[in-house]
RNA sequence: GGAGGGGUUCCCGAGUGGCUAAAGGGAACAGACUGUAAAUCUGUCGGCAGCGCCUUCGGAGGUUCGAAUCCUCCCCCCUCCA
């Protein structure tokens, strides 16, 4: 087994906070001592299947854990799944039912074992405790907590102070996260920065029950493509690593410079050295900007993929967007028509546009060409025969197959 | 239980009877310029087989030639008091 020194040295890299380091270096060297590993909890949200890359560099840390030799529980959290979350306010989300949960916990698997090691995971589902739990030992729990301390959490603060609403079973959840812990009886617990209230809510109820309090480790939280909020698949601002290689590779590409650079930080496996060298290189002016973010798009994308794929997906990229040509992979509509079929009408057909008003503003934009002549007129119609290529923008493309 | 404020198009937010498909900002999209970067400039930003018509302002009714704006009931949110 690893020194604990060797240990620390891994576990603390890229983290933001340890709490406590002490009891970290405590419980490794009893660890390394018994010959116990430790338990390491990270919770996930049943709702989402779609993992992205800001999930990951939480499951890069779980992979360091694993490499130390600990046990992962991997906790998804169904029991809140199913209650359903109503802070979303834009679309009322539907209660999860124990099918969808078991489907997403399946995609779940598949999709984490791209990073984490099978044999060394144990995918739990808090409902297994939780479900047990009766109105009583529920209010006894909320008992443990005070409303002003609830506030004491930021984003409960800014939505009180703003006049927002919370219900109350919002207040619940970080004591249901906490009692997660006393059920498994973690070790440690993994999250981003935005969940170390509820973190160390683990900590307050594991004492409360004579358990020896957790291990806090904050990880940072990765911005998504537009810089400026965290990565979340309701932002629409994620790379999921269930897409396509050519997906990848693109929106790491379109990542601002500055941004580049954080996620080097974050989930490149170079080194913190190397990196550093890499952008002083750059800011002399030895290395394109750009050059520096192709590496890390082919490292990312084949992560994900793999080297082949990468270095395809870079030359795809190439051919479309620096030489503006066509992309190998076309997506193919048929379409069948008895007439001359108007424009923004097979737009709409072959998925390009939302509506009819859509596709006519885009031709109104000289942003329409089909087999690569720019459009002009909106009231352009096709004859229905053959197959046309479609292009809106520099990078909607459909090729319509008239049948 | 009492008093007051509010719910507007993706988001924030103006709008108190016709000039309002609805100001302004943000986001987004398109064009130019680029490195599908940033910044900047320009334009678009409900729908429709086609520019005139249709559907939108929490919901349902009503008044009116005409309603996001007025009335009634209902739903939801916030603040203060108890």
């Amino acid at each position: 087994m690893t020194s604990v020194d060797e240990q620390i040295a891994l576990i603390e890299r890229g983290t933001v906070e340890c709490i406590s380091r002490e009891e970290l270096i405590k419980k490794l060297k009893k660890s390394v001592a018994t010959g116990v590993p430790l338990k390491v909890k990270a919770g996930f949200d049943p709702t989402a299947p779609d993992l992205h890359l800001g999930h990951t560099v939480l499951l890069q840390k779980l992979k360091h854990f694993q490499e130390l030799g600990h046990q992962v529980y991997f906790l998804i959290g169904d029991f809140t799944g199913m209650i359903g979350d109503p802070t979303g306010k834009s679309e009322t989300r539907k209660a999860l039912t124990r099918e969808d949960v078991q489907r997403n916990a399946e995609s779940y698997k598949e999709q984490v074992f791209k990073i984490l090691d099978p044999q060394k995971t144990e995918v739990v589902f808090n409902s297994t405790w939780l479900g047990k739990l009766d109105s009583f030992d529920m209010i006894k729990l909320a008992s443990q907590l005070t409303v002003a301390r609830m506030l004491e959490r930021e984003d409960f603060k800014t939505r009180f102070e703003g006049g927002k609403p919370i219900s109350i079973h919002e207040f619940l959840y970080p004591l249901i996260q906490g009692y997660d812990s006393v059920a498994l009886e973690a070790d440690v617990e993994l999250g981003g920065t935005d969940q170390l209230f509820n973190l160390l809510m683990g900590r307050d109820l594991q004492r409360s029950r004579g358990q020896e309090p957790q291990i806090v480790l904050t990880l940072p939280l990765l911005e998504g493509l537009d810089g400026v909020n965290k990565m979340s698949k309701s932002l629409g601002n994620y790379i999921g690593i269930t897409e396509p290689a050519g997906d990848i590779y693109g929106k790491v590409l379109s990542l601002s410079d500055t941004l580049m650079f954080r996620y080097y930080e974050l989930l490149s496996d170079l080194s913190t050295d190397e990196i550093a060298v890499l952008k002083a290189k750059m800011e002399a002016g030895e290395i394109h900007p750009k050059e520096v973010k192709k590496q890390l798009a082919r490292e990312l994308t084949a992560r994900f993929h793999s080297r082949e794929e990468a270095l395809a997906a870079e030359e795809n990229f190439e051919k479309v967007f620096q030489k503006k040509g066509l992309p190998d992979e076309i997506p193919e509509v048929s379409v069948s028509a008895p007439d001359n079929v108007w424009l923004p009408q097979l737009l709409v057909d072959a998925g390009l546009v939302n509506s009819t008003s859509d596709g006519r503003r885009m031709i109104r934009q000289n942003a329409v060409s089909v087999d690569g002549e720019k459009i002009a007129d909106e009231g352009c119609t096709l004859p229905p025969r053959g197959e046309v290529l479609l292009k809106v923008g520099k990078r909607r493309f459909c090729k319509v197959k008239f049948v």
